[in-house]
DNA sequence: TTAAGTATTATGTATGACATAACGAATGTA
DNA sequence: TACATTCGTTATGTCATACATAATACTTAA
């Protein structure tokens, strides 16, 4: 009984080093004096005696809200208050050189699932104009002759178009950082069937769908233009 | 002519910091070497004399990895090989007060095409257990006489399981670091109008075309069920 | 008035020192 | 012998100082 709360107080013990603590005291000071973007923080010297610690302690308190996009360093100017770029960050890490395969390929899933549960705000926020450049990309599609090597290019400008008629500008960017993992989960020989090349639905009917059809149509349709995809996640 | 070779030429002089420099080559040379997790790496002198570069600046590339979760640094042991958490990372920055409104709201909207879009995976991957597990969960369901609160943790316990039942990791966490921004841009007025609270498809509808249905009825189900919240997102 | 050059300043890099925690070897005790 | 304690070693964590570099502001010369 006195064990566990002996235990208890132990886990309160605080681990964390001092650049942890350094970090989380500026975060909250950031966003408590609710900074604006554009507005500058105190030089690395000033920072270090108000606190207390070294100028090393700031720098890697600093570094780590640089690379949480928190905030740019210049030379000279300081550092800035920036609005961090959330899949900007995330891109960093994203080098499927670096990732294992579980999580290659459970990126390369959350893709298809965006894409079909994408479809609302596609009817949502498309125009007519969105529709008309949907059909031009469509109209450039080239043939499918070669089927040992369908259009990646191609591919991307029309998926990416989507993503562009969402209205979310995050999930644009998030798509933009799928992109390398995508390609190279799909190119590598990652998921052991090889990739099959029946055409089911086409970009064509999708877009008509997305034009005169309905969101409902819409997921059923895309989910069955990714089935090349699923087939090959699915043994 | 010569001005754009002129200024080509320009853009390929290297303006990285040496740090960024040294970053890059020990991601390099990690993938190169193929280092299993566990592995550990020379020590920050040993690196540093290697490379030719103070300690300062290995150490703050190596602090740039282990923010990307590549390697953990321990006292006395030395820095070995992690396989990187991706969305710990981003957790960091998944701040909702750091964020500016139009991202948490495009947050929430990736939310929302997430679990429609995941059905396939769901049917997929479920077993009769998760069905149970989902029933039992609904089963404890509150009842929503209390018009003003309805009941978040539940909210969370049902939809963390049908994440989990993917048997997509990523995506998993990706929920798990989605979820104080979902709260928050849910009970801030962010959202221009007020929580409606028409029930649209249940829970225990949605566990039961899971058990018995397809996922295309799924994704109208669960399309159906998150009604209240596309119909505060468009206005 | 404009352009070139100079001074200033804050970050970037280097170096050396000490603190601290983790591990293992050596020592002491039952 | 087996176990617990002590202590030294080692690699990262923190500190202090100095200099390099690049961007800005200022000054000077044509």
């Amino acid at each position: 009984m006195t064990s566990t709360i002996f235990k208890k107080n132990l886990k309160t013990i605080d681990t964390s080093s001092l650049v942890d603590r350094v970090e989380k005291k500026l975060v909250e000071t950031l966003q408590q004096k609710k900074l604006k973007v554009g507005d500058s923080i105190p030089k690395e010297i000033e920072l270090a005696e108000t606190l207390g610690v070294s100028r090393t302690v700031i720098r890697e308190a600093l570094l780590r809200l640089r690379m949480m996009g928190l905030i740019e360093s210049k030379k000279k100017k300081g550092a800035v208050i920036t609005s961090p770029d959330l899949f900007a960050i995330l891109g960093k890490s994203m080098n499927p050189h670096i990732l294992d395969q579980d999580t290659l390929k459970q990126i390369f899933e959350i893709r298809l699932a965006l894409e079909i549960g994408m479809a609302d705000f596609l009817f949502r926020r498309k125009t007519q104009e969105n529709i008309e450049e949907l059909k031009k990309i469509v109209s450039k599609e080239p043939e499918i002759t070669d089927t040992h090597l369908f259009n990646i290019s191609h591919e991307i400008a029309f998926h990416g178009k989507l993503y562009e008629i969402t209205g979310n500008e995050t999930m644009k960017k998030f798509q933009k950082m799928l992109l390398p993992v995508f390609d190279y989960v799909h190119h590598s020989g990652l998921l052991g069937k090889p990739i099959p090349f029946r055409k089911f639905v086409s970009h064509n009917e999708l877009v008509d769908i997305l034009d005169k059809g309905t969101p409902e149509l819409f997921r059923n349709a895309m989910r069955h233009h990714l089935e090349n995809h699923f087939a090959r996640i699915f043994d």
